[in-house]
DNA sequence: TCCAATTGTCAAACCGGTTTGGACCTCCCC
DNA sequence: GGGGAGGTCCAAACCGGTTTGACAATTGGA
């Protein structure tokens, strides 16, 4: 089953056998043929171990999970993954999955990655505000593609959900409905999407003259979005409408609502981000916000790979639209021929926290 | 930064610095700790690719994820994958991520993984009853771990949740509370897991000398769940409680019975099984089952690695047991010291589907 | 008829490590 | 002083492919 082994069978030079099977035109047909055959009969499949010492590539694309301890941070990442690994497979590449718990072990990963090459390329996801990987790898050279942008001063291929405006066109609806007192849970601000969503949120009630301050922020997990939506559901004047930044914490934040007494979707509007596979049955159904990830990892491997063959980081950035999902959790809206949820909690006073 | 590189610099033989860095006990200490300092001043890491070729193994585990061209096959195997992950980090091991589609593509997938020893042992998930690939794999005497037991007459390792003996005594305890038309929403009966789980159903019912036949299959969705439950609900007589094969199942099921103007806990009890992040959140909280699936995912790198070196299939079989978790959703139970759900709904003649 | 040009093949070098089997030196003991 | 035992170190082979450069045989043109 070596290439040694087959070409001896044959009479061959490995030479002969390697190229005969790689295609070079520089084979007689007939030698061609024969060799072909005898590769088939035989289940001689290059040792790809062998072909990827010699060629100096790993064939292989990385992806760095960030991850607690005992759970990856975001089963969300899974449609991702989906479209990143077929892909990949499809151009002949390996998904090699990496995890790293954020801190020192973290950069410890990222540098070996990038000095062994272990992989050819790499995928970041959950990017950070001030991203350490993203310099690490930039700065050494190693090509990689990033889930989300970054303001790390180096230039670098990613593509992004434009969530920004989501939250923007999200919050404008709620005003839109009638709602003045809008509250948002967030992640952590050092995650770079938590800064443009709540710049989307920001800049809309900015321009309503609305006070943004009704803001908490929570773990991206169900029991955060419950803990946080029962802080700013009990601050005064109450938000008669909360945007939240995952499917997650919006779950967890209705449960919390249920918890007062409270209907989602009636005494309260809520809409989430990811649509999540369980937002349309949940009770109500949650208004979301959806960028396709299985198409999204299509396009990391797309752009992987046009890194490895050469391409150019800035050439490969990338910012997609963000649909607004709207359903039960959010109120009827008034484009549905309904009454909006009208409910101008006296808004006279909005300087406080 | 490559071995002959260090060597020459420090005027040493590429044996001498690699067994240095080796440890091996036949070089001076006064040269070890010197080639030690040279390599981690000239920041050096011995090539992986180089070290598996010249080793024989590829320091690498596969994980064959059967997928639908968009979507991976089960969220919830991202719990596992975290432990999987880790464990194998641990000990040195890659993961490597492969998806197939169930069909010849997969058939294909297996078997170039046995030939070409890309990976030095695989995870087998989602077994199903009869399966071709662990036939396969265990015939080509590929190392692997399967989560998931199966009926394919070869002796290999897994580890499976005792899912019969929870759904028997889920079935049991509604039984104690009072139900006797009891339904069941199933997955596939061509994953293994299906078979074991109706088995505890029907065992028990068949105890108390109950009738079983209210099952019907559905995708392990929550879309899946809820078009099931409709049918199931829509049966005379109505079942007044519902186990479901998986959480998502449950979850669209509780769906389709608010649809129905049916309150899930109070008129219907229902209880998933994998307790899902969402569940404990839904309205109302999810009665569900659980097997702790990080732990397993460490269970599945360590047999692998076992299996590397040498142990045999049969000694790592192993059965997990899987926890009940009462919630709301399945009513009060008897033991809460609460009135059961007492609902004796005409189970005179119970012989008709 | 003779000299290119072309075609088909192969030996050898290379990728970057690990491992084998000595070589050389020193020390110790008889 | 001879011989065995260790202690250090290294040249060379090996893992299994790919690629380079050269060689022999054939073809084609002048």
């Amino acid at each position: 089953m070596s290439l040694k082994t087959l070409a001896t069978s044959l009479g061959l030079s490995k030479t002969t056998v390697s190229r005969a099977l790689d295609g070079y035109d520089d084979v007689a047909p007939a030698t061609r043929e024969r060799v072909k055959a005898a590769a088939q009969a035989m289940n001689y499949t290059p040792n790809p171990i062998a072909r990827r010492l010699s060629r100096g590539a790993s064939e292989t694309v990385a992806l760095v999970v960030p991850a607690e301890p005992g759970r990856f941070y975001e089963p969300v990442l899974v449609e991702m993954l989906s479209g990143l690994g077929e892909t990949l497979a499809a151009h002949g590449y390996h998904l090699m999955l990496m995890t790293a718990r954020p801190g020192e072990e973290e950069e410890k990963v990222y540098r070996r990655l990038a000095v062994a090459r272990t992989a050819d390329a790499a995928i970041v996801v959950r990017t950070r505000v001030n991203d350490p990987r993203i310099a690490l790898l930039a700065e050494s050279g190693f090509p990689f593609v990033a889930l989300g942008r970054s303001e790390t001063p180096h230039r670098f291929a990613f593509i992004d959900g434009d969530a920004q405006e989501a939250f923007r066109a999200a919050t404008e609806r709620f005003i839109a409905q009638g709602h003045r007192r809008i509250g948002l849970l967030a992640t952590s601000p050092k995650l770079s999407f938590t800064r443009y969503r709540r710049a989307g949120f920001s800049a809309a009630m900015a321009d309503a003259a609305l006070n943004a301050d009704a803001v908490a922020e929570c773990a991206p997990t169900e029991e955060g979005g419950a803990a946080a939506a029962a802080i700013l559901l009990a601050s005064a004047p109450r938000p008669t409408a909360i945007l939240c930044m995952t499917d997650r914490i919006a779950i967890g934040a209705m449960s919390a609502m249920r918890g007062l007494g409270l209907r989602p979707g009636v005494d309260v509007a809520i809409i989430g981000h990811d649509n999540i596979p369980a937002s349309p049955y949940a009770d109500p159904p949650l208004a979301t916000m959806e960028l396709p990830l299985a198409d999204v990892g299509r396009g990391l491997a797309q752009k992987a790979i046009a890194l490895i063959n050469g391409a150019s980081p800035e050439d490969l950035c990338e910012v997609r639209p963000v649909q607004l999902i709207w359903r039960a959790s959010a109120g009827l809206a008034p484009s549905d021929g309904l009454l909006p949820i009208k409910r101008d909690s006296s808004m006279g006073g909005e300087n406080e926290t």
